[in-house]
DNA sequence: GACTCCCGCCACCGG
DNA sequence: CCGGTGGCGGGAGTC
């Protein structure tokens, strides 16, 4: 409705370029991007809904969306009612571990499921933690609360890193994924539907540097390969090119957004609220204005309207920036290095682990 | 024109 | 009955 830059009397010029309308300064990945480097820190522990959402400018609903795919790497996990809590890439290790196992087990190994194939059984998972109602074993019935539950982001996702755990391709399609978790019903409309949430969880898992887009050797079909947990620390390196100007991305005025609520009656800006506890005091570090893709660039992290740096608004998430570094200039450099150093490190612990049984 | 995938309506659930 | 959740698919951006 409201979102047409275009109308705007002719002195907003600046105003327009950072307001340009562009998509994908909204991603979902964008969004975990940010999540990460909000939450990804040690004095982080417990977090909220409404309080990310204030955090990151974003309402409510894209929180879940994201909560919901980290969670199936146990990225976070669910605490109670809006009540998460962070846990990092500590478990990813553990976590991916567990799903190739499940995976296998489930026969998500099976021949290529890459470029086309139907296959993939997959009825339900079998979730450690939170063990359910033992009873429902196969009763065919899938009703309603196990069709929900079928299709949640959580299982989904698991199961398309299950994919990419268990099967020898390397290459995964979407539509060749949405095939083969849907397991049969080949309604057009359900793989429609199937899809569009599988650009979710890639774009979520691609922030992540979990997996990453390429495309069919011969062809131009995008598709997607599993980079893994070794991909960070391999590509590390990669990542400490200098130019972190490139790096920068503006985000004055998505991350801000506009209303928290859902309503979108009102998008009045002063969204102030509640749950963002802590000091709001405004910003103290102009510089830090920018979202920084250190690690976790989405796909399409180069972006080209850095122009609009500094100008009002985004103050809130700014001072937890600030803390995140005594903004050096290359602390972009730093949050690599911490990062992957706390991420091998789980990695190896847990390989140690594993070994001494 | 096909591919992406944001947006937010609204069903559902747990309290 | 209400507020928190989150499936779902229309349709707007992108390529």
């Amino acid at each position: 409705m409201e979102k047409m830059p275009w109308i705007v009397s002719s002195q907003d010029v600046d105003a327009l370029a950072l307001q340009s309308y562009s998509r994908k300064e909204k991603s979902l990945g964008v969004l975990v991007s940010n999540f990460v480097r909000i939450y990804n820190r040690d004095d982080v522990d417990l977090f909220g809904i409404d309080e990310a959402a204030a955090k990151l400018g974003v309402e409510r609903r894209r929180i879940y969306d994201v909560v919901n795919i980290l969670e199936s790497i146990e990225v976070v996990s669910r605490k109670g009612k809006n009540l998460y809590s962070w846990n990092g890439f500590l478990h990813i290790p553990r976590s991916l571990h567990h799903l190739k196992e499940e995976g296998l087990r489930e026969g998500f190994g099976t021949s290529s499921i890459c470029i086309n194939s139907q296959k993939v059984s997959l009825d339900d998972e079998s979730e450690e933690s939170f063990s359910l109602t033992p009873d429902d074993q196969d009763n065919s019935s899938l009703s309603k609360l196990d069709h929900k539950k079928e299709s949640s982001l959580w299982l989904l996702s698991q199961n398309f890193v299950k994919m990419f755990l268990c099967s020898h391709d390397d290459l995964i399609t979407l539509d060749s994924a949405a095939k083969a978790l849907l397991s049969d019903s080949q309604d057009p409309m359900h793989m429609r539907t199937k899809v569009r949430r599988l650009y979710d969880i890639a774009n979520v898992l691609s922030s992540m540097e979990l997996i990453e887009k390429t495309h069919i050797p011969g062809t131009r079909k995008p598709a997607y390969k599993w980079l893994g947990s070794k991909s960070l620390t391999e590509k590390g390196s990669s990542l400490f090119n200098s130019t972190t100007e490139s790096k920068k991305r503006v985000f004055g005025t998505e991350i801000t957004n506009f209303s928290t609520k859902r309503n979108k009656t009102d998008c009045s800006s002063n969204y102030v609220q509640n749950g963002y506890n802590k000091h709001v005091e405004e910003e103290k570090k102009p510089a830090a204005k920018s979202y920084v893709f250190g690690p976790f660039s989405p796909t399409g992290a180069s972006k080209k309207n850095n122009n609009n740096a500094g100008t009002n608004n985004s103050g809130r998430l700014q001072d937890l920036e600030a803390l995140s570094s005594t903004y050096k200039p290359q602390y972009c450099n730093q949050d690599v290095t911490g990062l992957l150093g706390h991420y091998t490190e789980a990695w190896n612990k847990w390989f140690a682990e594993l070994d001494r049984k």
